[in-house]
DNA sequence: TGACAACATGTCAGATCTGACATAACCTTA
DNA sequence: TAAGGTTATGTCAGATCTGACATGTTGTCA
């Protein structure tokens, strides 16, 4: 479980240099589903930051939260929540639709 | 702060008689997204469950819960997240894809 | 009407998440 | 290389969420 945790973690903050999550550590299905979610969100948080060019401590601000949190959020930690993420992205003026399509857009293998 | 929350749980609690959560409360934008999200999630679930013919209490097993906190899912209750609520959706098979229309359709006025 | 199954609501201890702080690592540019 | 701006990581107290239990409500059927 502690293992499992550092694993993703470490993944997470690399991540993008892994084609798929779930084949390499052997997550369920259910798992690695909430994983990606949560880093496709996570990237576009990032996205959505840079366009306005924005530091963390800026985005900080407006979200009233922290730099560290800010950097947590966008590589996936495992301390964020979808929930966090998705009230952040709201904030930041995303729509249903736009939501919608951040969520279903695959991640390229 | 208690007392919209509150509002906001009665609400949700009766909740589709109300065409907009919005203009009825004079919540924020991301406030009043946020929680019409969860509104939609929360069916979904329910519908899931339903076309499934399963008990809040059998599915409360399937998703190692509890029957009552099916219950606060199902109606949108305050005291649960859109994490829970996704990810209870993810275990019941939900794709990226379903997830994805979910969110973003949107309910009749 | 009574009995029963299903669903809703209230509460709370323990688990998890969050903002904040400290500090480290990384990049530019001088 | 030093300084300065930005991002990453570790930690933790306080806030929030969660499963579980108790109890209340609603609907159905005999």
């Amino acid at each position: 479980m502690k293992m499992r945790e550092e694993k993703k973690r470490r993944l997470e903050a690399k991540g993008w240099k892994v084609a798929s999550v779930k084949e390499f550590l052997r997550l369920s299905d259910q798992e690695s589903a909430y994983i990606e979610l949560k880093i496709r969100l996570a990237e576009a948080l990032r996205e959505r930051r840079r366009q306005n060019h924005l530091s963390q401590a800026d985005l900080a601000k407006v979200l009233k939260s922290s730099q560290s949190r800010i950097a947590k959020m966008e590589v996936g930690d495992p301390s964020v929540s979808l929930d966090l993420l998705i009230r952040s992205l709201l904030v930041l003026g995303t729509s249903d639709r736009e939501l919608s399509r951040i969520i279903s857009t695959s991640r390229a293998a």
